[in-house]
DNA sequence: AAAGTGTATATTGTTGACAATCCTTGTTGT
DNA sequence: ACAACAAGGATTGTCAACAATATACACTTT
């Protein structure tokens, strides 16, 4: 029971006020940062909706073994766990779908997709190759600074991840270092392409003998990237992705 | 107003007997046509969901062209057409997002996906014909004369949509020849790897001088099947996908 | 023994109402 | 002139209640 009544008129002129100031406020913080246009980021990505934050945590369950391969997922139990109804829960699953890392049975709910079978990881691997270059080819004369620093950022986090063995964060980092590249791209559409096909190689990760060996895979790339090395980046590229 | 009032519980039960009984039927029609277990459909691939019908509906309008990229679709507009709510109308956009038809922006709703740029098709080329060889390649020694008798009838529709110049028809069933191929694959997964690919180069449905000659690419496929010429198979198949 | 039936329960599917957001238009203040 | 504001209408987002379906189990029929 609130102190004060407030007439509802006055609420939504309070409520579209506030909403201008912060897209002010955000617009400016976007420009201190000189995120080139090329990313801009609309105001939405800042304050994700409700099913991609829930689609992001569900990601990383996935992702970390949380969640086994087969498991079925449960509305109302999500629903509950994030506080919400089962609409966006419904949504985030949809999501989820289509990045492959779960399944859909109508009437019957999902479940944790399956890793892809050893038969089928060398094609998974071919696409990602061939996508991952094509971007990398495509956009190689117009890299700015602003873009390997921000590549630089997220490979220190790769190297705290190596360095302190964990493989969680390391998973995590790794795409998000793939999909910055990818999403640098101007036509969006090759993100949503190339982001189930990532997916099914993210979710058996564990090719490499020494976990160093990440840091070092990606450290080449972006050497030579910053080196203006066109043939040595994507070759770099191509090696860490397998 | 019903005539006679029945209590919930005879419902109940009434719903469960009817049930039982068309999934019999079902089963018994399954297993006069034949279809090889490798495909089973289950039930509900035969009654499929309302947002299915939908999502396919929208499909065809989109691939045939009647719903230009760029277009916004209105939620509130096609619950209205399909005479359902708005939950099943947002279901079947998400299924059109996967696919790649339509694309997302949140809380502005969804707009028809432009065409794959020039510069991008030799990349998607490049990425559908991968996957469409590799399942070729997998499932060459299995392929039953069921299998072929299947295809077979695709490819008379896609002969009579030739000689009758339907382009529309010829889109829509040369989809489905290449999508009974990949499907035949155990791995259901590849088919939805597939699908967004395959979709972005339906959407640019124009290659063709002479339109017949995509009966007679389709058919030199078909035919190296049936002759279980393995390399004549996958050079035609990938003849075809450009 | 195998297939079918009655029933209860858990879960997903659908709906309509309401809330939040976007977008346009006209107005105000500088 | 220009940027910010105010108001509204249109559209998407969220919710909670209800309907339909899948599934399991005890029981009956053939």
């Amino acid at each position: 029971m609130p102190l004060i009544r407030i007439s509802n008129n006055i609420l939504t002129f309070i409520r579209a006020t506030v909403r201008r100031s912060v897209r002010r406020v955000l617009d400016a913080i976007r420009r201190m940062t000189e995120l080139n246009e090329r990313q801009a980021m609309p105001v939405n990505e800042i304050f994700r909706t409700l099913p991609e934050q829930i689609a992001a945590r569900l990601q990383q369950d996935i992702l970390g073994g949380h969640l086994k391969p087969g498991e079925p997922l449960r509305e109302a139990d999500l629903s509950e766990r994030f506080g919400v109804s089962r609409g966006p829960v419904r949504e985030a699953f949809r999501q989820l779908v289509q990045q492959g890392l779960l399944v859909l049975e109508p009437n019957k709910g999902v479940r944790v997709a399956q890793n892809p079978s050893d038969e089928m990881r060398p094609l998974v691997v071919q696409l990602r190759r061939a996508i991952e270059v094509y971007v990398l080819e495509s956009i190689f004369d117009r890299i700015t600074n602003g873009d390997i620093d921000t590549w630089q950022a997220i490979l220190n986090d790769i190297r705290t991840a190596c360095e302190s063995n964990d493989l969680n964060a390391l998973t995590n980092y790794d795409l998000r270092f793939h999909q910055a590249i990818v999403k640098s791209h101007d036509d969006r559409d090759l993100f949503t392409l190339w982001q189930p096909i990532a997916m099914r190689m993210m979710m058996q990760y564990n090719r490499l003998d020494d976990i160093m060996d990440s840091y070092r895979e990606h450290k080449r790339i972006l050497d030579a990237i910053r080196a203006r090395d066109r043939r040595a980046a994507i070759e770099a590229l191509s090696t860490n992705i397998q």
